[in-house]
DNA sequence: ATGCTGACGTCGC
DNA sequence: CGCGACGCCAGCA
């Protein structure tokens, strides 16, 4: 076996776990690409959850990609969304108040998988 | 191979 | 408290 793993293997476990924890985050919640990327142990490697939420849409598996935001509770990906309805519409329909791109008591609706989930 | 960019986050000033 | 710089890692010119 070779020493070194093959990059694009790693980064597809990596991805799909992401995709993994987006699916589990329930409706009328949202969480953080940070909170994902600590979850998997990527501390800091937080664009790298959006970049596998970019490719999100390539999943056959629906990923409720608008249920995940950044640490501030802004909707920072809104313009990426494949769909034609708005990523705010999404949330609100789900019980989620947003005011200029930016969740409202985003703390009250913030679901962290390191504390909803357990180590796996 | 090198450098820039990107749906982010943390730290420093 | 606002702004800038660095780090993270993969994709692409």
């Amino acid at each position: 076996m070779a020493k070194t793993l093959k990059l694009s293997e790693k980064n597809k476990d990596f991805f799909e776990m992401v995709y993994q924890v987006v699916r589990l985050i329930p409706e009328g919640r949202v969480t953080s690409y940070g909170a994902i990327a600590n979850y998997l142990g990527r501390r800091g490697g937080a664009r790298m959850v959006g970049w596998a939420m970019n490719a999100s849409h390539t999943q056959r598996e629906y990923v409720p990609a608008h249920r995940v935001v950044n640490r501030n509770g802004v909707l920072s990906g809104k313009h990426h969304f494949p769909t034609e309805k708005p990523m705010q519409l999404s949330l609100e329909q789900e019980g989620i108040e947003v005011k200029e791109d930016q969740i409202l008591e985003f703390e009250k609706f913030f679901w962290d998988p390191q504390q909803e989930l357990d180590w796996d």
